[in-house]
DNA sequence: TGCTTCGTACGAAATATTTCCTACCTTTGG
DNA sequence: CCAAAGGTAGGAAATATTTCGTACGAAGCA
């Protein structure tokens, strides 16, 4: 299923610290992102729970919530779906639209031409 | 401003085919996308002129309809933010995951490859 | 002319998403 | 033991988004 803006928040701070509990995920939002209160979080990760977007150790007063699915088959899966919505699938067009106006540095395309020749061997 | 996942697609529309009126657009939906009515269409696209999204000559009876922003501008945009939030702004992270599994054909990467090299110059 | 078709405008309803209040339970510290 | 702090659950409200019924005017045509 598809994370909402909202849901993705979420996730980004259980792949990026690990298992939470709501605390912490409601603290790193409000450190990180936003002004949100403490049960406007806990309902949204509840409800995450139920769509199966995130697992929850209820073993502990405390429960702690975990990713259900790996950080980067989520985020292929998203950016598959962005590139055919808005390129046609065309993978290369994105690659033309991002780098297109030249404020890449020489560095970081470096990366990506030694990404790209090891890719063929 | 922001264009929703449904203005995105009328957007679409509105880029491929040029200035359109509603009927086009709905029509066109229709065929290429999902069913939908045309009051559906007509009131989004309103909503769309209010918000700025697109403007709309209203000369004739038949409204006619043209994005307000370039193509490139709005995808570029949308692309940034989505490397943004997706992959902390970097955009070789993304490039690394969209052809991290090797399901590119060669000729797609020679093509990227060069379009790189035409780059630096 | 009179009817049918095609257009816009508007408001309301249906959905989806987000936020937070409140009740109530458990844990902790004095 | 009791109060305070911190936890979950649930429902209701606020927003955002999407969909469509209906009213009504203009255009086309027999």
């Amino acid at each position: 299923m598809e994370p909402t803006k909202s849901e993705l928040e979420i996730l980004q701070v259980l792949w990026k610290h690990g298992p939470s509990t709501v605390r912490f995920v409601n603290d790193t939002l409000n450190e990180e992102k936003r002004q949100v209160q403490y049960s406007s979080t806990l309902k949204l990760m509840q409800i995450m729970a139920e769509k199966g977007l995130v697992t929850r150790d209820e073993s502990s007063m405390k429960h702690v919530y975990s990713p259900a699915e790996e950080e980067d088959k989520t985020k292929k899966k998203l950016l598959d779906r962005f590139v055919d919505s808005m390129y046609e699938g065309s993978a290369t067009s994105l690659v033309m639209q991002l780098f297109g106006n030249k404020n890449t540095s020489k560095k970081e395309l470096d990366e990506i031409k030694e990404f790209l020749k090891k890719l063929d061997q």
